[in-house]
DNA sequence: TAAACTGTAATAAATATTATTACAATATAA
DNA sequence: TTATATTGTAATAATATTTATTACAGTTTA
């Protein structure tokens, strides 16, 4: 499992926190303590979802493009999910065994309410919501 | 992301299928396509939490300790998770900064939240409900 | 007592993730 | 107009995780 949608919210709780302010992503990699260019990674997938901008140059940055109350969490995840929610056996099971035939296909199905589901409970929360528990 | 999951509903939905009957790690793992160590490392931890039981020696294997019925897809979830849900940055946020200080607190408490949310849809399925697809 | 299994440890190989280096492009401001 | 601070991105290296393999002791059956 990767660290995409815990480094993207810790962006975006920053971000918010910035109130429009550009933040470099120097910045944001030294509160996460991961490396900048995986920020500036990072920040150009929450840009192509419409969750920031930024602004290059000499005092550039990035900022939240749409107000924190527009971004729920379920969004966030679907802007950085790539695996399978609960994994999969990357070799092809055998396909002269009924099971193995057909498991792929059922745990597709499985998968794709159980992700529906987390999303669902996801998107009930809101960037702004998340960013008010921080004192 | 592993692929213990779906290995782990694979080596179950198989050893429903033989009813009772006892299946060698090797025809599980031909059906899976994995090998046969992981197989029985999996179907240790499946007997760790009840679901199957094996027989040692010649003729030996292993066979579902409990109904189809009795077993839900959520205990299954539960006997097999590690990762964090939503993944985890493993260096230490920044102490120094308000929201690398709290991240942590309120990423588990989401993730929690998820977790359960996500547990509760699997909890409404049991073993025999998956099996009952393949046909 | 040979054969076919499980259980498990140790190690190797493969894959995925994260970090680093490098540098062109861009914008600011002295 | 030029030095500086930034983004964007590619290439590569380092690290961590996952999976596969090898090896073999112990168990049970026939």
């Amino acid at each position: 499992m990767n660290s995409r949608f815990p480094v993207s919210l810790h962006i975006l709780t920053l971000l918010d926190g910035a109130k429009g302010e550009v933040v470099s992503s120097d910045y944001l990699a030294g509160s996460i303590n991961i490396n900048p260019v995986l920020v500036r990674k990072e920040i150009a997938n929450l840009r192509k979802y419409g969750f920031v901008d930024s602004k290059e140059g000499k005092g550039g940055g990035s900022f939240l493009a749409k107000n924190a109350t527009e971004i729920n969490l379920g969004e966030v995840y679907k802007a950085v999910k790539s695996d399978y929610i609960l994994g999969q056996n990357k070799n092809e099971p055998n396909p002269k065994c009924p099971v193995g035939r057909q498991i792929n296909e059922h745990l597709l199905g499985l998968y794709t309410d159980a992700e529906n589901a987390l999303i669902a409970y996801l998107a009930k929360q809101t960037l702004a919501d998340f960013a008010l528990k921080f004192k």
